[in-house]
DNA sequence: TCTGGGGTCCTAGGACCC
DNA sequence: TCTGGGGTCCTAGGACCC
């Protein structure tokens, strides 16, 4: 009788995506303090600067490995709103790191350079590590871009050395193409991989078996858990809750009481290590949206020519978005931050589906026309949700649109 | 010198229907 | 006078993740 396979499910971690991929582009800034985000900014377009010092030369992509070194816009002196997205380990010596403030960066590290996003690009790596992957291991879920979900259960060799073996190939594989280090973590699911890829980054590889609970998982911090975060840990916290271990220790009925049902008891099974999800391979959007940070705060009156023409845009983007994708939503919502940064969202749902431009923006004013408006906007979103294909929505008995009325079918209702 | 943008999922109350 | 309960959809807010 054949034995059943020991699940074996892996996560891979691209180590700094976006500031490595960066770094393909421009191989002289290796090893040195490199920050990605900001965006907005078009002054560090390299290529525009250096075709400004050189106008004699032609300047193409090709040249991009030898633009010198003070030609890279740097941290220092830095106004704006823009947040890191990505820095290079020689970056994070100095304390900077994913989701910090630009400007607080700055003091931290001011001569580290600074690059803006370039989502293109890491779409294009992204799509490549992916396939290479999928090329090995077909079962593989997406996280993002730099991030994915691996079933190795059933892939030849996925069970040598508890998967290592497997993760040691992938690793290289995409390496060999793409000149790209990953992490991965091999354990029994999702959520024990998850924790594992992060104990060797960066190009490490972890495999955690069952007995490992105790000795590796246990002493970790909560907050380590996927789906624990501030909010929780502080709760966690304030009941003396500070290692998974502990949280182990405590009776699920405690949890169930003090966290609700369905939170309590995925607590109690998280600490234990028990967590059955499957690795998807595909799934469906549920909303599409669109926001922006406004460079200074807006006035809902004063600055309502600005604001209409942004919120105009917005929509016309979720729209492009969703006949790009061949999508058609009909709950409508919007998105405003204040200046203190409270949130207020507000959603309406039409009876028909939609993906035009129009169409959202006159659903998306109604929803303004509804949201306080005293406090000074510093971000304004569109949201589109209730998403189904619009292949099927061309099945749906009740129209995509309201139709233009047509007098022939009135006169011909059987035509 | 605070704090981007694009998502998912959950909760909770109210409307409405059976 | 009294009085169910379940199911689904909609809306608003919030936690969390990459």
């Amino acid at each position: 009788m054949q034995a059943e396979p020991i699940r074996r499910i892996a996560h891979l971690d691209m180590d700094a995506f976006y500031a490595s991929v960066e770094l393909l582009r421009y191989p002289q800034l290796k090893g040195l303090p490199v920050v990605i985000g900001g965006g907005r900014r078009r002054e560090d377009d390299l290529l525009g600067r250096l075709a400004q010092a050189y106008p004699e030369q032609t300047w193409t992509q090709d040249d991009l490995a030898a633009i010198p070194l003070d030609f890279f816009p740097r941290l220092v002196g830095y106004t704006g709103r823009g947040v890191i997205t990505t820095a290079t380990y020689a970056a994070r010596q100095f304390g900077v790191g994913s989701a910090m403030g630009l400007m607080k960066a700055a003091k931290l590290c001011p001569q580290a350079i600074l690059l803006p996003v370039d989502f293109a690009q890491y779409r294009h790596y992204s799509q490549r590590f992916k396939s290479i992957i999928s090329d090995i291991a077909p079962v593989m879920e997406n996280r993002g871009v730099d991030e994915v979900y691996i079933d190795f259960t059933e892939v030849p060799g996925g069970q040598r050395e508890g998967g290592r073996v497997l993760a040691r190939l992938i690793q290289k594989a995409i390496f060999d193409d793409t000149g790209l280090t990953c992490s991965v973590g091999v354990a029994p699911n999702k959520l024990l991989a998850k924790m594992a890829s992060e104990f060797n980054k960066p190009h490490g590889i972890s495999v955690v078996l069952e007995g490992d609970l105790q000795p590796l998982i246990w002493p970790l911090a909560c907050r380590k858990i996927n789906g624990i975060g501030p909010k929780s840990d502080e709760k966690l916290q304030s009941h003396g809750i500070r290692t998974i271990g502990e949280l182990a220790a405590r009776d699920p009925d405690w949890l169930i009481a003090h966290f609700g049902n369905k939170t309590g008891t995925w607590l109690h099974h998280a600490a234990w290590g028990r967590d059955s999800r499957p690795v998807v391979t595909s799934s469906e959007p549920v909303s599409m949206s669109r926001e922006t940070t406004f460079e200074r705060d807006l006035h809902a009156v004063r600055d309502k020519a600005e604001l209409g023409a942004v919120f105009t845009r917005l929509c016309e983007q979720v729209a492009q978005d969703l006949q790009r994708k061949g999508y058609v939503g009909k709950t409508i919502g919007i998105k405003l931050r204040f200046d203190d940064f409270s949130i207020v969202t507000r959603d309406h749902t039409l009876p028909h589906y939609t993906d035009s431009a129009q169409g959202i923006r006159a659903a998306a004013g109604q929803c303004l026309k509804r949201a306080p408006l005293a406090k000074r906007l510093r971000l304004l979103g569109v949201r589109v949700g209730s998403l189904i294909s619009a292949q099927d929505a061309k099945l749906l008995p009740s129209p995509l649109e309201t139709p233009p009325h047509d007098t022939n079918a009135l006169l011909f209702p059987d035509d």
